[in-house]
DNA sequence: TCCATATTCAACCGGTTGGTTAAATACCCT
DNA sequence: AGGGTATTTAACCAACCGGTTGAATATGGA
């Protein structure tokens, strides 16, 4: 379920492992066994990991010789950017329109209408 | 598992219907039977992504009478865009590195080095 | 008080996920 | 061919997830 685009880029990040794995590629290409060594976790459990981000279209990899080196494709990070700085911003300026709103009626300052709850 | 700040905001960003009702939510504060109003669910399962996304600190609740409404804590978006801007610009600054450094040597242009094999 | 509305809680169900171990595959080297 | 290294596949397991139905809770209004 959840097979479009985003849905697997948001996926494969909400794993903390994850997204040390593509901290970590975003330093320089590594191949599963260099990416698997500092974890506690099985290499073929890294290697399954891997495959989601290659699902998610985050990371390509190459041959040499026996290693299959991890490649970080960063240019998926625009889908994420570009869907969340849109809603970003609708809401922003839904905010300010609110703030103007209510400056000019003349109420209370803005931000103390509503007990808002927040999670911690 | 993975119960830190950014795994639940990307967790909670992977499900479509959930993305869509952050996007309903962007344009205004809605209740929770108005969101699911559209959709084929049931109400309680609409209460669960709005709990999702609440834990997430993706929305706050306040009250109206019976009602609940749900408003957009934009905010977190920050906590995400930091993230993928950070190790964007590590990936970016890497390649442009290599990039001159295969300018220096005089070698061939940038991007034809490896089978790249990237996902559809 | 009684009823309608709005929302959540509880229990359940099938599919997915992150992990394991064991076996298979792919490639290099001698 | 045979052995070592790197990686994936298969089968399994417990936990989680998104959905359901049914019952509970909370609030407003007649």
């Amino acid at each position: 379920m959840a097979d479009d685009r985003l849905s697997l880029v948001f996926s494969a990040l909400a794993d903390p492992t994850r997204r040390d794995i593509v901290a970590r590629l975003a330093t320089g290409d590594a191949t599963v066994n260099e990416l698997a060594e500092p974890y506690e976790v099985t290499v073929q459990a890294v290697s399954k990991h891997i495959k989601v981000l290659q699902d998610a279209g985050l990371v390509s990899r190459s041959r040499d010789a026996q290693r299959r080196p991890c490649h970080l494709e960063a240019e998926v990070f625009d889908l994420m950017t570009q869907w969340i700085e849109r809603y970003r911003r609708e809401a922003e300026d839904r905010f300010r329109r609110l703030d103007a709103l209510l400056e000019e009626v003349g109420d209370q300052p803005a931000g103390t209408t509503a007990t808002t709850e927040a999670a911690s």
